[in-house]
DNA sequence: TTGAAAGCGCTAACAA
DNA sequence: TTGTTAGCGCTTTCAA
């Protein structure tokens, strides 16, 4: 079995107490004691029990992550890069990420309710808000530590960190429309979805303010998918009067859309021009490399993170909210810039 | 304050261990007392704390994934759809799931060696198993309950599953062969990692078998991203004598190398076969749709999950060892199913 | 059918 | 500088 601190205690000769703060390296223990203390630790690897340090301490030093997934084959390239950036950044801010995937429901707001009463985590990273958000809504009246990606519809009164879809659909509205574009329609993720209703709308405005308004009938509403980009592209193909652009709601989709373009034998970036939203590394790489909104989404999750651990250690936020101005990336999939 | 057991116990006149029996519905407590019981647990919301349960049991009820990155842009597709497999299933199996990220290396090994040593989990879930593994070395040398997705060099006296990568890449050797390509070339990832090793060795027996053999000059080494393929492709085609086909190690590189091959004008399943391997989801939606080797991601994480917690409780596995039969997915991007 | 007591491994207030 | 004691919340012998 795993060495103790009175197995140490035992071997030193000392009480456990003594071991204990010898090993937190507390000043009331003499020089001697101490390095006494850590040569016998590391005699008989001793490693603290973090369980027993927890049940303690009376926190968990873990941090919790629900992620929606929808449906079993969720494959989403923008997952793996955040998690990466939560992952290491609560690690090396001493903390463990407790990870569970649930379809949105439900059950997802059971699996929150089960984290908090079993004291397993200490704060929460909610992902992908909606805009009534149950988790969101249930972690205010309770006051548990949280810190968002995305926002809500109304009062948004928590600390979130969030890129301004709004402005970014802004910015494709607009170029799309300096380009020529006339037509233009959209393919939207879920409107449940906070970021979605958002980028429709900066779609909308900034189509307006171009003079080129949002025909109702040009938009289209799918999940995240590529396979739903595709479908929803086909409809909007299919009109007696198809559009000439597609603003896709995020990045999956647009690839989607390409493909739906590509197999109607339209060229994207001459015939029609299609753009994205998140650029994940296959954007660059796709053919033809995809025009989209940029998003720092290792930042993000970096970000995040910290803020997070602030919010469960009660320090102050430099900053309760984070609003992220967007870039648009400009590549070939509008045909502004048909040179690799 | 949370309700603890004594709360409950106070509140029903009982003792601590009559209210903990009660809940556990252990048959010495009297049905008046454990309808009672449950009823005021319920009443002041009751919910047991998961760290003194664990610390008392000397259990984690913890399953550890250690995600081995490459870098902050990490964005692996893969990874989404497995960790989905991985955590409805761990979820439904009573098992929380510890997320780390780290690059192999010294790091990595010490992450899986802190984990063991502070008893935060209680098995591992491998992956990206390299051809000389020290985690899989380590954790067989303090015999600690893990099973791997992948295999190692030489001897694998341990639970694994994998997809007989050998076989599928001989599949994809003789697809191109009889398809008529006869200077076919490969672009790896690093052959550190298993599994690109046997791609790399199925893929040259299947074309040796065929009688096309594999030239040295045509295999190429990159790492397992779509940037890497992209680059590797490249040098493949400026070569003098150029291959007219190109076996992926895994998707992401393929649609690097299509899109390298579409870059230089050539048509990709005309005048270039590309193969990949995986069939995310996004295959199925590239341009052309991709000939690739098929994984259920998926169910492997939901296999994987089952069989280590079998091996952390100690049942005997049906199968130790799990070696998937792939199977050859045709799409356009080789040509031989022009018709979408 | 129930309860007292011990103990999981650790930290910390208090005394010595 | 060190040790005694209590306690985090729970489970589980053992005795009543």
């Amino acid at each position: 079995m795993a060495a103790t601190l009175r197995d140490v205690a035992k071997k030193v000769g000392k009480s456990v107490t003594t071991v204990s703060r010898a090993l937190h390296d507390y000043d009331d223990v003499s020089p001697e004691t101490k390095a006494l203390v850590r040569k016998v630790a590391t005699e008989i690897g001793y490693r603290p029990n973090t369980l027993a340090q927890r049940l303690q301490k009376q926190t968990s030093d873990t941090i919790g992550l629900i992620i929606p997934t929808f449906g079993p084959r969720f494959s989403d390239p923008f997952f793996s890069e955040f998690l990466a950036g939560i992952g290491n950044t609560s690690n090396r801010l001493g903390y463990d990420l407790l990870v569970s995937t649930h379809p949105p429901g439900d059950a997802e707001l059971e699996a929150y309710q089960h984290m908090v009463a079993s004291r397993k985590v200490d704060g929460f990273i909610c992902v992908r808000t909606r805009r009534q958000d149950d988790r969101i809504d249930y972690l205010c009246e309770i006051d548990f530590p949280f810190v968002a990606f995305g926002r809500v519809e109304g009062e948004n009164d928590f600390p979130y960190i969030d890129e301004d879809s709004s402005y970014g659909m802004n910015l494709v509205a607009q170029h799309l429309v300096q380009l020529g574009y006339k037509q233009i329609g959209c393919i939207m993720p879920s409107l449940e979805l906070m970021f979605a209703q958002m980028r429709l709308e900066g779609l909308r405005t900034g189509m307006a303010e171009s003079g080129v308004p949002l025909k109702d009938e040009y938009i289209r509403v799918g999940d995240l998918t590529q396979r739903s980009g595709y479908q929803k592209a086909i409809e909007l193909l299919e009109l007696r009067n198809p559009p000439d652009a597609i603003a896709a709601g995020n990045d999956l989709m647009a690839f989607g859309a390409i493909s739906a373009a590509l197999e109607r034998g339209l060229e994207v970036g001459v015939d029609i021009g299609i753009t994205g939203f998140d650029d994940i590394p296959l954007a660059e790489h796709f053919h033809p490399a995809l025009t989209t909104i940029h998003q720092p989404i290792y930042q993000i999750g970096e970000l995040v993170s910290e803020m997070l651990v602030k919010r469960i250690k009660n320090q102050l936020l430099d900053q309760k909210q984070i609003l992220l101005k967007p870039k648009l990336v400009v590549r070939n999939s509008c045909g502004s810039n048909s040179k690799t």
